[in-house]
RNA sequence: GCCGAGGUAGCUCAGUCGGUAGAGCAGGGGACUGAAAAUCCCCGUGUCGGCAGUUCAAUUCUGUCCCUCGGCA
């Protein structure tokens, strides 16, 4: 039984400035970063879904960005198995794993484990599906009830992601999705400091304003534009990101440029205010707004003080 | 100036055969165990354009005025 890794977390909403804050600890601990966003991942879109600059990148090495096709899909946990090995190497050479990321579910499954469900084979993703367009979501609910009751007192009727979800573990496996949580065992295998940059929603609106024009000024559009000559199927994962669906919008010529400007700052926005919901509940983060002295500096002493250093 | 169509929630609009009104989006709050930048839940009082008339009762009918958008001048 080896010690927890030790681990510096980056969390907090879209636009808050986590990428500039983690450079700074990268350079001074020193520490490598390691992506925890789900969307940061796509290599055609470096832009629109704001990963590091080449000249950020340069700083310290990065790991998990921009590697995925607009056409495959990441899940949690693929995103775990793809993350351990890096931050144990990291650890390995003697550097500090600095995780940053937006993605709340992501962290989770890290820090605290998944349950260990099997690889659900594509045809019975498909076939239910399938049935969701012939029978009804409400259907495929009373029957997510009769194979899995505990489940199902837990989502509402009307969520179609979780009722599939449940209902092709149950017939890929033959076990209901919540039996599997139940056998899930706690993981403890990093020892994790969570500093948090706080924004609220009208702090933060402006700055996501900005971004956006920023990103169109750096190519977001032409980005878009490559991304649909490899990949013209809206319906592929990589579309689905917030500003990547409302470009798309714009070059299939159902939006005017102003409408998928404004619809992409809405969505981001309400984004950031999921997010919000989520890491306000996260226990343990030691949280900064942007007021105030260098946040960054502020954080480097956290991590110090954690990572016991002078 | 004339004819027509409208003026109802922040926006787009529905509706009330006369009994003071409701959807979508936006906004606020929340949930979240392999699609999570996803998926989903809860929250709707607004001089129903102004004024007057008819009526027990007008946002609804009538008159008039104001404003917007079409068409004709």
């Amino acid at each position: 039984m080896s010690l927890k890794i030790p681990c510096v977390v980056l969390l907090g909403p879209t636009g808050a400035g986590k990428t500039r804050a983690a450079l700074h600890l990268a350079r001074n601990l020193p520490g490598e970063v390691v992506n925890f966003d789900s969307r940061q991942v796509y290599s055609d879109f470096p832009r629109i879904t704001a990963q590091p600059t080449p000249e950020e990148l340069a700083v310290c090495p990065h790991w998990l960005y921009g590697f995925l096709p607009t056409d495959q899909k990441l899940t949690a946990g693929a995103h775990v198995r793809k993350c351990r090995p890096v931050i144990q190497d990291i650890h390995d050479r003697g550097k500090t794993p600095i995780l940053v990321g937006g993605t709340g579910l992501y962290l989770r499954a890290l820090l605290e484990g998944l349950a260990e469900v099997p690889d659900i084979p594509l045809a019975v993703t498909k076939r239910l599906e399938q049935q969701l367009e012939q029978e009804g979501l409400d259907a495929l609910y009373a029957r997510l009830q009769a194979a899995d009751p505990m489940l199902a007192a837990r989502i509402h009727p009307n969520d179609k992601q979780r009722t599939l979800r449940g209902l092709e573990v149950f017939e890929a496996t033959g076990k209901p999705l919540s039996w599997y949580h139940g056998q899930q065992e706690p993981a403890s295998d990093y020892s994790a400091l969570l500093l948090g940059v706080w924004a609220e929603l009208p702090a933060l609106e402006p700055l996501l304003a900005r971004r956006i024009d920023a990103m169109l000024e750096a190519g977001a559009l032409e980005e878009a534009r490559t991304a649909y000559d490899k990949c013209s199927d809206p319906a592929a994962p990589g579309w689905s990101g917030i500003g990547c669906a409302e470009l798309l919008g714009f070059l299939e010529g159902r939006l005017t440029l102003d409408e998928a400007k404004a619809l992409w700052l809405r969505n981001t926005r309400a984004y950031a205010k999921r997010q919000l919901t989520w890491f306000r509940k996260t226990p343990d983060v030691v949280w900064f707004t942007q007021d105030g002295p260098f946040l960054p500096e502020k954080m480097l002493d956290q991590a110090k003080a954690f990572l016991g250093r002078p």
